[in-house]
DNA sequence: AGTTTTTCAGCACAACTGTGTTGGAAAAGA
DNA sequence: TCTTTTCCAACACAGTTGTGCTGAAAAACT
C-alpha cells in the first residue's frame, strides 16, 4: 500500500479552506476549485476526499459545531457556580478572532440551511446545533435552580429559552458591530442577565 | 414616449423574486438569470432595470429593510406603555409568515455581509440597520423609563442593549425552530423580559 | 525487483455564470 | 402617420461551475 493519508485530517483540512474561502467572499464563492485553491490542491484531489460538493459543504459545516463541542467538553467545571455557568458561556460566544470566525461561517451555514425549506441535510444539523445550545442553557439554568440560587418564583423551562436567546442575540451583536460590542460588553452584560436570574441573597 | 412603467416598482417586483429563490434555494442560487425566470421574464429585462447584479442584491436587502421599517412607522402607540412596547417588539419578531420569510432572506443578506469582511455596501447596510433596531429598543427602553416603569437601579444603556439582544435571539430562535418557538411562546418569553425589567409596583 | 494500492493532477464536458451588445416591439407625442 | 423614446428579448462571449474520467507518481508489501 503507497502513501497513507489520514483522511479524517486531510478532510479538516479540506473543510477549514472552506472555511476561509467563505469567510472571505461568502458562501456564493465556496466552489470545489476555490476551495481546492485555498487548500493549495487541485480540484481533482479535493473530489477524491469529497466526491461531491454537498459533501464537502456538510463536512464543514459539521466541523463547526464539532469544534464548538470539543472546546465545550474541555472547560473545568471548577469554582463557584456562577462562574463557571459564565465560563461556559464565555466559550459559546465569538469573543476573539477565532471564534468570530467560526461564528462567520455557521451563520453563513445556517442561513444556507434555512433556504433548504422544511427539510434537507444542512437544517437538520442546525436543529441538532441548535438544541445542544439548548441543553447546555438547560443544564446551567438547572445547576443554579438545585443549588438554590435561581430567584423563587421564575420558571425554568422559561428562564432556560431567555438565556439561550440572550446567548445567540449577544452573539450575533459581538459578530456583527465588534467595535461597539466588545468581549468586555458582552461579557457585562451576560453578567448583568444573569443577576436577574439569579438570587439576591447570594 | 413608450410604454412608460414605473421603476420603483418594476425593481420592487425583481427584488421580491430575488427574495423566492433565495428563500427556496438560498442566496447561491440567485443569479440574474434564476430571478429573471422566478419573475417571469427575461434576463435582459432584469438587466435593464439593475445593471450589474450586485446592485440587485444591494436593493432586495434594502427593500427588506424598508418593509420593516413601513411597518414600525404605521403603529399606532396607543394603549398602556408595557402594550405598546409589547406591539413594537412584536411587530419586529417573525411570527407570521410573512415576516419569517423576511427573516430568512434578511439572515442570508447578512452572512454574505459578514463575508465582506469590514466594509462593502451590505456591510454597511446591515450596520445600518442593526442601529435603528438598537434606536428602536433605545427609545422603548427611554420611554418605560421617563414613565418611572423602569425598575430602580437598572443602567438604562445597558438595558438598551440587553433588550436588543433578547430580540434577535428570540427572532433567530422563531426562525429556525418554528415548531418549538411558537409565537405564543415568543410573546411570552418577550414578556417575561419585560417584566424582569419593569418595576414591581405598576 | 515486481506488484499492488493509494493518492492526486489533469483533461473533458455540458451547463451555467455575469455582462456587453443589438434589434425590434410598443406606445406616446408630433 | 411618422417620429421618438422606452422597454425588453435574444444572442454573444469568455469565464466558472459540478462532475466524470484517465493516467501517472508514490510507496508499502511480496
Amino acid at each position: 500500500m503507497p502513501k497513507i493519508v489520514d483522511h479524517a485530517t486531510r478532510r479538516e483540512e479540506i473543510a477549514e479552506a472552506l472555511w476561509r474561502v467563505v469567510r472571505r467572499d461568502g458562501i456564493r464563492a465556496a466552489s470545489v476549485r476555490t476551495v481546492a485553491a485555498e487548500a493549495g490542491w487541485s480540484a481533482g484531489a479535493v473530489r477524491y476526499y469529497f466526491p461531491d460538493q454537498e459533501g464537502l459543504l456538510s463536512f464543514a459545516m459539521d466541523l463547526v459545531s464539532r469544534r464548538v463541542t470539543d472546546r465545550i467538553a474541555a472547560i473545568e467545571a471548577t469554582g463557584s457556580l456562577p462562574a463557571i455557568v459564565l465560563r461556559y458561556l464565555d466559550e459559546v460566544l465569538p469573543l476573539d478572532a477565532e471564534r468570530r470566525a467560526e461564528f462567520d461561517i455557521w451563520l453563513a451555514f445556517l442561513a444556507q440551511a434555512q433556504a433548504e425549506s422544511g427539510a434537507g441535510a444542512l437544517h437538520d444539523h442546525v436543529d441538532s446545533v441548535h438544541g445542544q445550545l439548548r441543553d447546555l442553557c438547560a443544564s446551567l439554568v438547572k445547576g443554579l435552580a438545585d443549588a438554590g440560587l435561581l430567584k423563587p418564583g421564575l420558571d425554568q423551562a422559561r428562564e432556560v429559552e431567555l438565556l439561550h436567546a440572550v446567548l445567540d442575540g449577544l452573539a450575533l451583536h459581538a459578530a456583527i458591530q465588534p467595535e461597539r460590542t466588545t468581549p468586555d460588553r458582552v461579557r457585562e452584560l451576560m453578567r448583568r442577565h444573569l443577576d436577574s436570574v439569579i438570587a439576591a441573597d447570594s
